[in-house]
DNA sequence: GATCTCCGTGGTACCGATAACACCACAGCG
DNA sequence: CGCTGTGGTGTTATCGGTACCACGGAGATC
């Protein structure tokens, strides 16, 4: 019934059992050099006083923390949710914690938590990285000697193992059966070219409409951010262009639904006024209303296969080069592009 | 361009500002009693080794580690995942990071992760209990004299700030909205009594069943899963009910969708056949496709909300009276429950 | 002029564990 | 019988900081 219990140590459960606090430090290490019975009497205080070893300190002397960062532009993206959940599956499983942060897409934040999980001695981290320009952060923990892997994104001339989807090619496919649906003037809603997806995208995009014979026109390509408001702004923007486009392709699935709202509010509708394709899907959306044709990533696997990779560059398979695994995508066609499916 | 630098520490700081390490230590913590001279020195020495100080050995001789723990039964639940922003977003604008735990939902997962963020010594920690068997955990956080909230979950003789919401009068508006369709025979699908919010939801459910003069069915009110895959399995048996309930209050939203899916899956539709109405909105679902009549719960702000409770109590505004925080939750009609709206 | 006070700084112990080494007892071996 | 090996245990130093106390000197107070 102590309020604050002082905290029993490893030398308390010594002194009850007897032994020496390296003894027990034996003991809670499954070490094998301890007799049956000395083992039993310690086992037997750590109960009796309600002993849970102190991470902390384990990882001061032995620079083993147990945990290991997530740093992703936006968790309530599901794209990223998901992200999270398979990391810290594997995580868990191989005995880790998982340090979340939110960067907002902002580097300065991006900068600042990075800064801090090196404070935390995090053992590792995985990050989607907020564009290119996260290079600094990202020299800084190689200079620091802190293992990482990037999470969808790459990040150029930084040298780490990378998890990415097929951006170009799966873009390439989503203009493509657009193409294929009897359109020529499509538009595209895109964030910044020095995010590497929307790079990989827009290239895919190009090389669509190349193949096709169908010249760019650069006024339908709109840059936004990644979120609904984003792809709201983005394709009003897209409807003021003359002539309009008859579909557009979104560089992901927030940002079509706020483009869907931009079409609805100027009384159109999505595909019969504009088609519309894009990537990710957004599970619980379309088991209820399947609507958005999509190349759908696998995204649980973009932070199980990430934290993996980045586990074993922590044990220290080291100093192999860096891999990078491509996931390959899904192509679903459903309404919003106006297929008779 | 060393591979693993060793790590520059205080005394190397110390050794090459000329000063001792306790200098440097009141230079980073910004305290007040250092020579304007000296502090640019030491601030010099720190920039030119890239000196980042341990949170690892200041927590354990400061009794401080900056961090909290958010643990949570499944993060892909879009309720939580927005509890997790929330929690974030507070934890790291006071300057505390967050430890993410995803329980699946397990009770024995629950106690594990427990134990371990007592053995991290994180400073407090903000918990969606499994149910009311979570009791002995959090009674061992108790003990450890660790501070905690709970979010969206009582559980019953444990003594802790706690953040709600409206589920039993949620519940109640709900199944009234149902009843005043004129539907009579309303079936339920819930998870286990030893939920708290599951309880109170089905509190609400009966009371307006009761005041309506409206006959408790048992066979109506059925256990799942708080998962789609519950929600179709609770739905396929209410199906089965002599007669068929032509009204159904689920839970919440991924129950809710599973019911969906089981209802197509019997050839019938929502709402003509059954009418549906459940908890907590899935935003991104019902922005493309404004479908299920719901209460909506503000999730974000049951974490933060809840981060700033426990932050208060970290700081040590200890003693008082735990509190209780209702959250009000806002009552959308929308398609699935047959109003004309 | 003596005492007090506060400023700026250093010395030492300690937070709670582990690594590295030392030590003792006893077994096996030539 | 002396030597090596190894099972079981303790000692000491150390991980990287901070709390606490001490100390010299400048200015204030009486």
């Amino acid at each position: 019934m102590s309020p604050r219990p002082p905290n029993v140590t490893i030398k308390d459960v010594a002194r009850v059992s007897g032994v020496s606090p390296m003894t027990v430090s034996r003991v809670i290490n499954h070490e094998r050099r301890v007799r049956p019975e000395t083992r039993r009497r310690v086992e037997a205080a750590i109960a009796e006083l309600g002993y849970v070893p102190s991470r902390l300190a384990r990882g001061l002397s032995g620079h083993k923390t147990g945990t290991i960062a997530l740093i992703v532009p936006d968790v309530a993206n599901p794209f990223f949710t998901l992200i999270v959940r398979g990391a810290e599956d594997v995580a868990r499983r191989a005995g880790y914690r998982i340090i979340l942060c939110d960067t907002r897409s902002d580097l300065t934040l991006e900068r600042d938590v990075i800064e801090e999980m090196i404070a935390h001695r995090v053992e590792g981290i995985a990050i989607a990285p907020v564009s290119d320009r996260s290079r600094l952060h990202l020299r800084r923990l190689a200079r620091f000697g802190v293992p990482f892997v990037l999470l969808d994104r790459t990040v150029s001339d930084v040298d780490a193992d990378v998890v990415l989807g097929e951006s170009a090619a799966g873009a390439k496919r989503l203009v493509e059966h657009l193409i294929a649906l009897g359109h020529r003037r499509i538009g595209m809603i895109v964030e910044s070219d020095d995010v590497s997806t929307a790079r990989d995208r827009r290239r895919g995009y190009e090389q669509a409409l190349e193949h096709a014979g169908i010249a760019l026109d650069t006024e339908l390509v709109v840059l936004s951010t990644v979120d609904p408001r984003g792809g709201f702004a983005g394709m009003q923007q897209l409807l003021k262009a003359q002539p309009r486009p008859t579909a557009v392709f979104a560089v992901n699935n927030l940002v079509a639904l706020g483009a869907i709202e931009a079409v609805w509010a100027e009384g159109l509708e999505v595909p019969d006024d504009i088609a519309l394709v894009c990537f990710d899907d957004i599970e619980y959306a379309s088991r209820l209303y399947p609507f958005l044709t999509v190349m759908v990533q696998p995204a649980e696997t973009f932070g199980t296969l990430g934290t993996q990779l980045l586990l074993e560059r922590i044990r220290g398979d080291g100093h192999r080069r860096s891999r990078v695994v491509v996931l390959p995508a899904e192509f679903v066609v459903r309404r919003s592009c106006g297929a008779r499916a």
